[in-house]
DNA sequence: CATGAGAGAATTGTTAACAATAATTGTCAA
DNA sequence: TTGACAATTATTGTTAACAATTCTCTCATG
């Protein structure tokens, strides 16, 4: 139970805390821990082989991040954004994604662009596959690798947590078949990168922000609504 | 040695991460722990009358904020920017900001207009009293309060990030004359608060920032080699 | 006089035991 | 059967001791 790290099952142990939050943030973009998701010390502690020391620390490393919310003497639990959170989260990635598109137009290298042509093509074989959990993944890590071609640690930083959030936010109030991103809008913001055209790029990735936007209802919570009706009716043992 | 907290020396127990947290952050944004100080754990616990373990925990979120570093077995210090994480920060702001300003400007109220004079005032006051550290903090708090103004807690968060960091970088990079900011420009923001003219409030939050960026010289490291002139004359017991 | 080795002190990293709080189960009475 | 209450269990929070590493000071040596 509580299987975020898949493979390597065997010598694990030493790994780092900063390894640890990474592997959460994986699992949580790609949907593997929905929102609510109790993270107890324990099952922390066995699945990645580490003292309990180094899982209080992750924990509090994703909460400073606002991935995880930590309740008094109650334990870590996956974050559930609330609307306004979701608000303020989209409005962030409005301001800052546009302006990294731009940036990443203006310095993307030969090599640069070589690697997002095969990102773009990992994603388009997840989606063929159907492999929808890595398909997710790589359509969020898209945003994350435009920040570091435009150079800008600070910045990664920052759309990385958005992006997650993002995934949250997805999980809670979009409709069940909602992936994060448009793959044909990846594939423009690239053209213009490779144009060198940096408005072209960020007002392309405004738009792509604005799509993904309006593919969750913040409106309603009728998202949380139906987790307790399929709570209800498939726990009937 | 290590006087963080000013004031109550008496009962502080009790005191949460958070708060020692904010308290560091305060004393690197007056510039009091300038860049390459040593944090101990034993000066926090009795700074602060707290255990290890808040200390340390205290450290690793100041850490993941990039305003300590920790080093392997060595403890941890004020960061010490180095000119790309200078210019980062300097970009992040310019890319943030400028919508935190457009967005304050849509969304004050009567009452945020209010609180926005009232620490105009406060400002002025501190440097007629010519209470620099204090002054040094109104200045960054400001562009912390048009966050708050904004009401985007998520961009809040980014922006007391990196006004701290300015502030490190002021210290290692600025004329020692520098502080963080033109009061006056404060003001223009503020009318363009008042007047609900988002475009120019973003405008002049931009120019605001460039003008700052344009009093620290990171061309050239000098400030450290002062500092090292400084350590070398002023150690000879 | 400079340099390097080494012992001791100080500091950080880790573990484990203990305390405190919350969750669960079981019991009893209405 | 249901609801409240008590005892047990499980989980988290804290403290303290121990281990490991780095720092510092001394002293011998080139």
């Amino acid at each position: 139970m509580l299987k975020i790290a898949d493979g390597d099952m065997l010598p694990d142990e030493g790994i780092d805390e900063e390894a640890i939050v990474d592997r959460i943030y994986e699992a949580i973009i790609e949907q593997r821990l929905p929102p609510g998701t109790k993270l107890s010390e324990a099952s922390l502690c066995s699945a990645f082989n580490v003292g309990r020391m180094r899982v209080r620390r992750s924990l509090l490393l994703l909460a400073s991040r606002g991935v995880v919310e930590l309740q008094n003497n109650r334990g870590a639990y996956v974050a559930q954004p609330t609307m306004t959170q979701a608000l303020e989260v989209f409005e962030a990635r409005r301001t800052i994604e546009p302006n990294v598109a731009r940036l990443a137009a203006r310095r993307a290298t030969e090599t640069d662009i070589n690697q997002l042509v095969a990102h773009l093509e990992m994603e388009a074989e997840a989606r063929r596959k159907r492999d929808r959990h890595l398909a997710i993944r790589l359509s969020g890590q898209f945003h994350v690798l435009l920040a570091k071609v435009a150079h800008n640690e600070v910045m990664e930083r920052m759309v990385k947590e958005l992006v997650t959030r993002t995934s949250l936010i997805i999980g809670m109030y979009g409709s069940p078949g909602t992936s994060n991103c448009h793959d044909d809008e990846h594939s423009e913001i690239l053209q213009a990168l490779r144009n060198m055209n940096s408005d072209a790029a960020a007002a392309l990735m405004e738009q792509h922000l604005r799509h993904i936007e309006h593919e969750v209802d913040l409106t309603s919570e009728r998202k949380r609504e139906v987790d307790l009706v399929s709570i209800l009716s498939g726990d009937n043992s």
